[in-house]
DNA sequence: ATCAATTAGTTTATAATCTGAACTATATGG
DNA sequence: CCATATAGTTCAGATTATAAACTAATTGAT
């Protein structure tokens, strides 16, 4: 037999180069130009040839594809008051969308996202998840879906697949929950497959601090392409952005800034170490040093009865508002050591530019003045521009922005058709 | 005129997918394929097919080119005793090569690197550079260079291009040192495209810490794919290798892990900044902790005349081995905080294993003990292996690795000849 | 109204490059 | 000396991008 078919790839090896695979490449490079057009009009076939650098006639096959596969559509002529023949515009099919979800400490949350990365709407459920177990948890989520897919259906909207936040590690290709001690998950594998039976992309587990950063990127029209996203949850989540790429480290747990250490040899953190930012400028931490809740309990001592989560925040907030000068020495401290655990992040990831999301956003007037501070002290002297900025969205962005990472996703590498 | 040529691009266009890229990239896949085979034998074209996964046809139709192109040789027959006709083997020129050098605080290298990475010679060549301005070092690196040359002549070897390692941030595509404090260099163009005139690369510039990580990486066998490179040199420099992939974050300044703050609000750093792991850990702290040096001088006092650098760490070396308390006790200290350091850097970036080098590997056996008391101190409870090595490869590392650099830019990108 | 100019998009021949099958080359072992 | 086996080459076929020619649609001047 002399016979060459393609040989049986031994393990380790490579997936080599063929000449389909410009054709994917070039599917995804037309597709991100559409995504990522700007302008008012939307872009013709030919203005996507020049930014492109392709020919037209490679652009025009290219979008045909696109085109039949549902994932673009034309819109209508061109008039710019120009000579010539008016060009198509074209765009991302407005009737294809993702659904994002967030499961937190106190809600559980899901909103439509379209291609172009807008949400189309969205819905928070306060539940409170510490003490559920998983099945009870996606149980409640089904719920939220049958909606959400109601509406899809009616609205004429095709949901193409799932994307779900949560505050931990995860592993996102096994759809595997490594370690949520908020939610006190651990090694928990989710039944996500069976969430959105029927779709071309199932459903993707993200960090809810990654997912955070995303949407930021993807939302805030003036959003830097490279910064340090430091989340302020019922733990301090963080995630690094790099040319609007996600820094996720070999194992997908970099950006665990919550964990850096402000003072070696410092009071034990829940995770075992000593010393950790989060022992420091945690909600635990400010609330206690604040007045709001009472001192940490000794074993010995009579248990209190702590206010709900919510309630908390609202106490604190008041007591900022009335210039207590506990709770603004508190939060001032926290700053003070956040900035030097952000200090060192951004020299040592080459970042220059933080954003505060989650609690620390909505601390912000009383605690940038003490990161400032805290960044001068503990930057070089000079050339060192720390740019510190606060996240605008509020409770939904970790499940925009994990329906955000699903599309783009979908974006950069779209399904070939011809492919027998 | 109707005639269409390939669009002018505009700024921030991307290039897009021609046909020829996939040979490109094949021309890479085989490259790397025969670099990296670790076997015994030479590996055959039918190896390299099964092994990328590419038909023996295309495999055949890329080493000739690669033949062509003098980066690829024919080693005699292939003899393993089996049946059938003989392959033949193949493996990178040897006759090819790359100049590697350095420029540190007191001394100047240099030595050529073949195409495996291996290094063929190297010397050291010692020279206070703390003074010297760049031009009077390019001019002694010149007649290392003219050495090189003559001895590459005299034995048939073709220097391709070069590599220069220093300690201190770099613009690698610019040839700009953006800051050197060692050197006292900052914001200079080397004049390094004049050193190997005629060569097919050119002369790229590196940082020392990040090449002597690419060494440690390329030259030590069981060296891990994924790691956190720690040299102490006269400061602490640093790098961080992802899947055997230098992360050097946005703007090339990534891994300095000197500065990460151990201690927020303390003794000021040389940079400007207060609590860096420098004031703690570097090179000064420890000789003047340890009493090998007067401690910190204030501006009114009376100067007094230290050690040449060399002597210093012999001194202190001494010291150690003596077992005087005041020595043994100031390394420990440094080696607590190093792990604090280590410890917040591991974690933010994902990573499981640290390799020191430099001054640090030195030290080895009287810092790591606190080191691994300091990682348990400050790491999580459970699941967290962090590794601690001490790089082998003595002051040679840099330069080794700079070239390799180098040498692994051309086999992962190499020049395409068919192209009008 | 008509036509030149201009721009958008399509058609078609050509070139690059991988694949798969057939073929040649060279060894072992009975 | 021949069956068997493996290495490597040759060549037709499939994809896909390019370049040039062509068709389509619009504006503005005559």
């Amino acid at each position: 037999m002399s016979g060459q078919q393609r040989q049986r790839v031994p393990p380790g090896a490579e997936t080599p180069g063929r000449v389909g695979d410009v054709r994917r490449g070039n599917l995804a490079r037309v597709l991100t130009a559409i995504a990522r057009w700007t302008s008012e009009q939307s872009p013709t076939r030919a203005q996507l040839a020049t930014l492109t650098g392709l020919t037209k006639a490679s652009v025009s096959s290219l979008v045909t594809e696109l085109i039949e596969q549902g994932l673009v559509v034309e819109i209508g002529q061109h008039r710019d008051g120009e000579r010539g023949r008016p060009g198509v515009g074209l765009g991302l099919d407005p009737s294809r969308c993702v659904l994002g979800m967030e499961v937190n400490v106190d809600y559980v949350s899901a909103g439509l996202v379209n291609l172009s990365g807008q949400p189309i709407n969205h819905a928070v459920l306060p539940r409170d998840n510490r003490s559920s177990r998983p099945e009870e948890v996606t149980g409640a989520l089904g719920e939220l879906i049958t909606e959400y897919r109601n509406f899809a259906t009616n609205q004429g909207l095709t949901i193409l697949g799932g994307a779900l936040a949560i505050p931990g590690l995860v592993d996102s290709r096994n759809s595997l929950v490594l370690h949520a001690p908020n939610l006190g998950w651990d090694g928990i594998r989710l039944g996500l497959a069976g969430l959105l039976p029927d779709t071309l992309l199932g459903v993707s587990l993200f960090n809810e601090a990654n997912a955070s950063a995303v949407a930021y990127r993807q939302s805030v029209p003036q959003a830097p392409a490279t910064f340090l996203f430091v989340s302020g949850e019922v733990g301090i989540g963080g995630a690094v952005v790099i040319d609007s790429e996600l820094f996720t480290g070999p194992h997908g747990a970099a950006g665990e800034i919550g964990h850096v250490i402000v003072q070696p040899g410092g009071s034990p953190c829940s995770c075992g170490a000593h010393g950790c930012l989060e022992t420091m400028a945690g909600q635990d931490a400010i609330y206690r040093a604040s007045g709001v809740l009472a001192p940490v309990r000794n074993p010995g001592q009579p248990v209190t009865t702590d206010p709900e989560p919510r309630e908390t925040i609202a106490l604190l907030h008041a007591a900022l508002v009335a210039g207590e000068p506990q709770a603004l020495d508190a939060v001032d401290r926290a700053g003070y050591y956040l900035g030097a655990a952000v200090a060192s992040s951004a020299r040592l990831l080459d970042v220059h530019t933080v954003v505060l999301g989650g609690h620390f956003a909505a601390l912000g007037q009383w605690i940038v003045p003490a990161l400032h501070r805290s960044a001068a002290d503990h930057g070089p002297a000079s050339g060192w521009p720390l740019r510190i900025i606060l996240s605008p969205l509020g409770a939904t962005a970790a499940l925009v922005g994990a329906a955000q990472s699903v599309v783009r996703d979908l974006l950069e590498h779209p399904p070939v058709a011809t492919q027998r």
